[in-house]
DNA sequence: AGCTAATTTCTGTTTTGACTGAAATATCGA
DNA sequence: TCGATATTTCAGTCAAAACAGAAATTAGCT
């Protein structure tokens, strides 16, 4: 498949940006060529597209499907694997969110935890046990916020967000501090 | 200095949860050390606490300052630059969105909104304009909402956070899907 | 069973990043 | 300015990850 220029500069660039967003350049590449051309491609043609190796495409859909970003489908007649990404880009945000959740967020909260029920840790200096306990506190608090978030419906996120710059009103008790 | 048990488990796994956040090790345990003990150090005292070398201690600080999560202090008759963190978990958190949003976010808003405007972008099909469209604007609404989140003070953030759950009660005109 | 096409696994190479120790530089006091 | 101390830069080493190409495996068809 020939890629437009526009599709190439997307891919290239989602491509780019996935070594900062903590996934390799393959992976993001691919999962952008398949949300952009927006129906099932094997993973030949993903091959011949791109310019990586077979065996590169073949591991990285793996890891997409890890991330539950891809989903395998089949045409009648034809027994490769075809790949599709959603279409709806507030499903594919909650998947991200979901996953880098349980990848980056659950380990530190279970350390955490067990770090401030351990016999030893009344035994820190005072302000040190604030701070851990606030850090808990705080991506607890995260926690639970996002897990909501992410239940509800993409057009319901989407009336929270445009909510968003209402919300101060509902919490302005406390004003926010004019600098920064 | 010596570490506590304690004070060891949360440092190492701070650092080990280091290259998840994207981050590397020596940084995250520099960063976590200093959230511990809470008071400033000097380089050579974090080097000898965490066994890194003197010259990693200094390009980790580096980093650690661009990400303005740290911030030199110095004590009279002691040429030697001391260094601290905020103890305000909020305060850290919020650096840390902030920071992140520009390094993992601007960028590709910015390569979306150019590619929208691209003369070529118009022959593209339908359906693939309308999924780059939706990202884009799912990614501004998220840039607003977060820039709004970031502005509260930490109270304030606090008590948002705290309504979370009652948020979906002003939005409910649409309910969730039962699955997933 | 045997053939063919598709996919995955394996092995080696290349690249990238982290890290160290040494050298160079900067800073301050005498 | 000289010496001492603190810090940064540099060059080389090491380890981990990405990637390619070949080999092995799997799946479907006849």
């Amino acid at each position: 498949m020939e890629l437009t220029d526009i599709s190439r500069r997307f891919v290239v660039h989602w491509g780019e940006m996935g070594t900062a967003w903590g996934v390799n350049r393959s992976v993001a590449q691919i999962h952008a060529l398949l949300f952009f051309h927006g129906k099932p491609l094997h993973a030949e043609e993903i091959s011949d597209t791109l310019g990586v190796a077979r065996s590169n495409v073949s591991n990285s859909l793996k890891e997409l499907l890890n991330w539950q970003l891809i989903r395998a489908t089949h045409v009648l007649g034809d027994r490769r694997d075809y790949f599709t990404t959603s279409a709806d880009v507030w499903e594919l945000f909650r998947t991200i969110v979901r996953e880098r959740k349980e990848r980056e967020y659950d380990p530190t909260v279970r350390m955490l935890r067990e770090l401030v029920t351990q016999p030893g840790f009344a035994d820190e200096a005072p302000d040190a046990q604030d701070r851990v306990r606030e850090t808990l506190a705080l991506m607890q608090s995260l926690g639970v916020w996002a897990d909501e978030m992410m239940r509800l419906s993409p057009s319901t996120l989407d009336k929270v967000l445009r909510l968003g710059a209402t919300i101060q009103k509902f919490v302005r008790s406390d004003v926010p501090p004019s600098g920064s």
